[in-house]
RNA sequence: GGCGGCAUAGCCAAGUGGUAAGGCACGGGUCUGCAAAACCCUUAUCCCCCGGUUCGAAUCCGGGUGCCGCCUCCA
């Protein structure tokens, strides 16, 4: 078996294959800084973590580049809303996803590129298309000649005659054709601007992921992914830049995401309907988010609601008590000499249905669906009056190594109980030695108003907070 | 108008030709001093509807209905 992935491109499943054997080039096309994110620009992220995660599992040595960009319309209108300038904009927000991606337990990327910071490399780029008759020149703008790239259209399926039809010219546009689009935006007053060739301005929007994938990837790179809504224009308009200047194809594979929805409908900035990360995790932990997020297939859609987040909750803890209690057990246990070969070859078996159904396209739903066996299997166990040291490590170990690839950390830290709980512990322990269950029942709820839930287990009592 | 996706139990969700994974909720039981947790059992003769292909279809083909998305900034 292989990795096999659904390529936009080509509208179905392909057996991955480097460009570089055993490493993975792979560019995610990041936020524009003005906001903080909210649930469905999260999704990019995380599934494209686990993607990036898996495939370092594999054995793949992956260079993740994923940017920002940090200068835009909407940065400088929300700067002039705050009234702060639009770098300081850019930066808070830059800091906030970090911030908020990291709680969703997702890796920092290999390179996070800001336009900012790469506007020779992209005016280098654009000054090679006019040269190559690609673009052109309109007072200060520069336009993207569509119709010179034959391709156009080939990610999105869309034919060029159709979207012509839909498309339009807004009043005061200096394009030629109404599918070009602008690869250099001439500076109105009081806007941000960088000196250039055709006076002052900065990029347009598509033509920096070009040029960044380009500068830190190469001319061709492994996968790019994104949201589903960025195909069309985005990515179309990255491949006719790309593709259009170097000859050479510019991604082998595309992958893009489904959207988070509400009320079945798409969460989105312009609707409304969005719900900030940001503000979530103040309520919610974020692991249970990205938990409900790889429940679904990462290219079907997910209608988000509390209930739903709930119910994710009870499973993951499910899973996560198991795995504390065969933690719990490794202190009582003993070096039985039972039958470790077939410990060994059933939990195996696990890894390798999850590696199957990984390596189909990254089903996470069934990854899960392995985890929650896997659960049960160990509780079966668990409920032997004798256990063995090492089938509890093997079952750990097979626990870690599965959720390590989807980026759930199954340990939860516990903060250590103050010295007057643990003497209600002590108490409640000798009362019911004696019998004297009216007493233990009555430390019991007072410990449940603390939020510390006990639970009595023939290896002794184990304490936990709810 | 063009292109695409989806429709599976009360809810969520895998499954794309071989006879319905998994989770949440519900009910019954085991364990427990009682709980909790856990485990066991039960829950879709059937996968939106109609027709076709096939020994055999939720899965393929044709038609229909409903919902959603892209074609415009958007993850």
């Amino acid at each position: 078996m292989a990795i096999h992935l659904y390529n936009t491109l080509t509208r179905q499943k392909e057996l991955f294959k480097p460009i570089e054997e055993g490493k993975v080039r792979m560019y995610v096309c990041g936020p524009t800084v003005y906001n903080y994110i909210h649930i469905g620009n999260a999704r990019p992220p995380i599934v494209f973590d686990v993607v990036r995660r898996y495939f370092e599992y594999r054995g793949y040595e992956v260079n993740y580049v994923s940017n920002f960009t940090d200068v835009d319309d909407k940065i400088i209108k929300a700067a002039n809303e705050l009234g702060e300038t639009a770098p300081e904009i850019a930066n808070k927000f830059i800091a906030a996803y970090h911030e908020d991606v990291k709680a969703l337990g997702v890796m920092e990327a290999t390179c996070h590129p800001r336009v900012t910071e790469n506007i020779q490399e992209i005016i280098d780029f654009v000054s090679a298309l006019i040269e190559k008759g690609y673009a052109y020149e309109a007072e200060g703008d520069v336009y993207f000649k569509t119709r010179e790239f034959e391709g156009y259209g080939k990610l999105s399926h869309q034919s060029v005659d159709e979207l012509r039809s839909g498309a339009r010219i807004e009043v005061g546009e200096k394009k030629q054709n109404p599918l070009d689009f602008a690869l250099w935006k001439a500076a109105k007053p009081g806007e941000p601007y960088w000196e250039s060739p055709w006076g002052p301005g900065r990029p347009g929007w598509h033509i920096e992921c070009s040029a960044m994938a380009q500068k830190y990837l190469g001319d061709t790179i492994d996968i790019h992914a994104g949201g589903r809504d960025l195909a069309f224009p985005h990515h179309e308009n990255e491949v006719a830049q790309s593709e259009a200047l170097t000859g050479k194809t510019f991604a082998n594979y595309w992958l893009h995401n489904g959207y988070i929805n509400i009320n079945n409908e798409k969460m989105s900035k312009s609707l409304g309907n969005f719900v900030l990360v940001h503000d979530m995790i103040k309520n919610q932990d974020p692991e249970v988010i990205r938990f409900f997020m790889l429940s679904v297939h990462y290219r079907n859609p997910i209608n988000f609601s509390d209930e739903l987040l709930e119910s994710a909750k009870t499973g993951l803890e499910r899973i996560k008590a198991t795995f504390e209690n065969l933690h719990h057990r490794l202190a009582n246990s003993a070096d039985l000499s039972e039958d470790i070969d077939s410990w060994k070859e059933t939990l195996a078996n696990y890894k390798k249905r999850f590696i199957t159904e990984m390596d189909d396209d990254f089903n996470t739903a069934n990854a899960i669906s392995i985890l929650f066996e896997l659960t049960k299997e160990a509780n079966l166990y668990l409920q032997e009056p004798n256990s063995s040291k090492e089938i509890l490590e093997l079952f750990i170990q097979t626990f870690e190594e599965i959720a390590s690839v989807l980026g759930l950390d199954l340990m939860e830290e516990k903060e250590l109980l103050d010295g007057e709980i643990e003497q209600l512990i002590e108490e409640r322990n000798e009362a019911r030695k004696s019998r004297n269950f009216a007493r233990a029942d009555e430390i019991r709820d007072l410990l449940k108003e603390k939020n510390i839930i006990l639970e009595d287990t023939p290896q002794g009592v184990r304490w936990k907070r709810k």
